[in-house]
RNA sequence: GCGCCCGUAGCUCAGUUGGAUAGAGCGUUUGGCUACGAACCAAAAGGCCGGGGGUUCGAAUCCCUCCGGGCGCACCA
């Protein structure tokens, strides 16, 4: 019936992986150990619609010529139904052409494997300061997440998604000393906007007012504390700022399972709990002498343990490596007489003379507990991490917040949150450190496993191109090249101003007003614009760049799915254009399939129509490959693709006047593209119009 | 100083488990709507993939080195 999807590359794979154990069998060899098939849809048609490179691997290993073994590989594959033809070329190419009959009568769908149902993935993003408007860079690493949030769903994992409430740090406290000595006036739209402003002026006051820094310091004690005036007002500032926040993000299509609050997380005694666990290991001590006397540090693990770690099997997600590693102190010792960091050199010298392997000039250990008896936020931040792998023995109490979010709170009920067992920390490149801290610490209370289940998803910042920069207000005069957005400084545009003059210009260009509205097409655009880039690019973010909606833009590929959606409705077809992307995505959801006409595919395919088929074919693999990756350009460029292999499509290939059996066939490209492109922008988290 | 990331068309960026003639958008030039939706399409111009070595059948991709940027090296988060 045609709606099924495989995965070519792996269905191709498994069958070459047959062939060529046959040849390795005859020839008295056995699977070499590094030796992996790749399957790939090569950049020119000409090439094929997939081709490995499979017989130029094998060539040393089986000590024939590459094209010998292609040739030899072929007629293994040339039986297989969804096989049409081979070609073996120069090198040693073993290229594949499609018999796209066969695949458009695929019905038998790949499952999700059983063992993923079973994993639990709890994703940590947005995290935002409760205290002021949240700006693009926050806007960033919510897309982000959320998109992996939608991404590992679509792939059949369990995912719960938090947003963790810093409300008792030091950005709530600056904000509350602000609200009680620092007057601001003015006409603000929103709590949020108006803290923004005296969020900026309390830095500015911090530099000369010594009086006011003295209060600062009482304030965040007083948070620190609870149950008194100033908490009260830090936790309302926290509260109200952070609906600011949801609501901004909801705009976006963004959305939580559970806000975890610190405020919990220290007055239910986690911190408590993970205390008594921590001081079991032998890396976590009280400093007596140096730099950290007086304090509790976690201690840096001796090569070996972390080795142990690094050499985790087959993880193909984002590489460990704590970038204050052993051999990196090695190297350091080795230079010892150099300059070194400095308060570093200084502890050296009095430090123990033993050399007991511990002792290190950079002093890369993490301060969990100052010496005042205060917790820093890693040492909170370790607590959360273990309740989330289910390992601390206690859990929050927990009430609704708003729009079936859940908080955890004081005084609630019993949740089922947590117990994960992968977790996803969507925090931005700067924080690496910390992040590896709290592997650390997981590592050093013996849980290796769910060490290798933590993974800090990193990315690079946003700031402002000069041109932005200077819209704002900004001196260029240093003529950079991009400059930082500053919460301190008051720098930085306003998740909500973006989207407010996004939606102008949408307004003024957009040719009709049907369909979606401007506002949801603007955050569309914004959405797809912070999406694009590769996770560790840092955007520089210029307005008219972003605000173009042509081209490589989320506009294109909504305009695209209304196009398709349009035609399918003009062509009698409109069961298939309302179905939903769960026709693909659910192998049980069944059916849909009998809204779509069995298609004739033509011997003599366009090459506009070849090349379409090609890229919907490879939609499950580059999924599965974006799943396992977490990467999420993978995700815009294939959107991106399709949009435009289907524009070309269109304009080359004629539908409603195509002649039968054609035109039941084009009939067909569109409703498949339409629900793939559906299924993407889904993915993707952005909104699929039948018209706009 | 130590470490991590990055350097690809005029601009902004894809492409990096080594593969076939290095791609896209924007910008520039040219052509295409009495319409299956032009928020589109087609074509042209534009590249020693930062420089130099190395590894091999084959390098933007891996290794070394230099140059140039960003970030991190707190009893902040």
């Amino acid at each position: 019936m045609g709606i099924r999807v495989i995965s070519v590359r792996r269905y191709l794979a498994r069958h070459l992986r047959e062939a060529a154990t046959q040849l390795l069998n005859e020839a008295g060899q056995g699977w070499p150990e590094d030796l992996q098939i790749v399957v790939e849809q090569p950049a020119r048609l000409e090439h094929g619609d997939y081709a490995t490179n499979l017989a130029m691997r094998l060539a040393p290993v089986l000590h024939r010529a590459p094209v010998q073994i292609a040739e030899a590989l072929q007629p293994f594959m040339n039986q297989l139904p969804l096989v049409a033809r081979t070609e073996v070329v120069r090198p040693g190419f073993l290229n594949f052409f499609l018999n796209w009959q066969a695949w458009t009568d695929v019905t038998t769908p790949d499952p999700i494997p059983a063992e993923r149902v079973q994993t639990k993935v709890v994703i940590e993003h947005t995290s935002i300061n409760p205290n002021k408007a949240a700006h693009i860079g926050h806007l960033r690493n919510s897309c982000i997440g959320d998109t992996l949030g939608r991404l590992l769903r679509r792939a059949g994992y369990p995912v719960e998604v938090h947003n963790y409430i810093d409300d008792l740090g030091n950005q709530v406290a600056d904000t509350v000393v602000g609200l009680l000595h620092v007057p601001v006036h003015g006409q603000y739209a929103r709590f949020g906007d108006f803290c923004w402003d005296l969020y900026a002026q309390v830095n500015q006051a911090y530099k000369t007012d010594e009086a006011l820094k003295a209060r600062r310091v009482e304030v965040q004690k007083a948070l620190e504390d609870g149950g008194n005036n100033v908490s009260w007002i830090a936790t309302l500032v926290a509260d109200r700022i952070v609906r600011d926040h949801l609501e901004d993000m909801a705009q976006f299509g963004i959305h939580y399972d559970l806000l975890v609050h610190e405020y919990d997380i220290v007055h239910m005694g986690f911190w408590a709990a993970a205390f008594e666990k921590l001081k079991q290991s032998p890396l976590f001590v009280k400093e007596t002498e140096g730099k950290y006397a007086g304090c509790w540090v976690l201690k840096q693990p001796p090569a070996a343990a972390e080795q142990t770690v690094l050499s985790k099997p087959l993880e193909p997600l984002e590489a460990t490596a704590p970038n204050v590693s052993a051999p990196e102190r090695e190297r350091g010792l080795a230079t010892a007489d150099g300059e070194g960091a400095r308060g570093a050199c200084k502890e050296r010298q009095e430090g123990e003379p033993d050399g007991g392997g511990e002792d290190s000039e950079y002093n890369p250990d993490k301060v969990l507990v100052r010496s005042n008896g205060v917790l820093t936020y890693t040492a909170k931040d370790i607590a959360y991490h273990l309740w989330k792998f289910g390992l601390l023995g206690q859990d929050f109490l927990y009430r609704p917040f708003e729009d079936g979010i859940w908080t955890t709170a004081e005084q609630g009920e019993p949740g089922s949150f947590g117990r994960a067992k992968r977790v996803l920390n969507v925090i931005d490149k700067r924080q690496e450190y910390p992040q590896a801290m709290v592997r650390l610490a997981l590592q050093a209370l013996g849980f290796a496993e769910e060490a290798s289940q933590l993974h800090h998803v990193s990315y690079g910042v946003v700031s402002l191109s000069p041109a932005t920069a200077a819209r704002l207000g900004i001196d260029i005069s240093e003529g950079k090249s991009s400059y930082p957005m500053s919460g301190r400084q008051g720098i930085g545009i306003k998740v909500s101003d973006l989207l407010a003059q996004m939606e102008a210009t949408v307004e003024a260009v957009r040719p009709r007003k049907e369909g979606i509205s401007s506002r949801q097409v603007a955050a569309a655009a914004i959405r797809y614009f912070l999406l694009r880039f590769n996770l560790l690019t840092e955007i520089v973010f210029d307005f008219d760049q972003a605000a173009d909606l042509h081209g490589n833009s989320g506009v294109y590929l909504m305009y695209q799915h209304a196009r398709a959606a349009k035609i399918l409705r003009d062509g009698g077809w409109a069961a298939a254009a309302a179905l939903t992307p769960t026709a693909l995505a659910s192998p049980l959801s069944g059916d849909g399939t009998s809204a779509l006409p069995t298609p004739q595919v033509p011997s003599d395919l366009l090459p506009e129509e070849r090349a379409l088929l090609r890229h919907l074919a490879d939609w499950p693999d580059t999924l599965e490959q974006a799943a396992a990756e977490l990467n999420v350009t993978l995700l815009t460029t294939y959107a991106f693709e399709l949009a435009s292999l289907f524009s070309t499509f269109y304009d080359a290939a004629p539908v409603l006047k195509a002649p039968e059996p054609l035109r039941t066939f084009r009939m067909w490209v569109v409703a498949r593209t339409r629900l793939t492109l559906a299924d993407v922008l889904n993915v993707l988290g952005l909104p699929a119009p039948d018209q706009m």
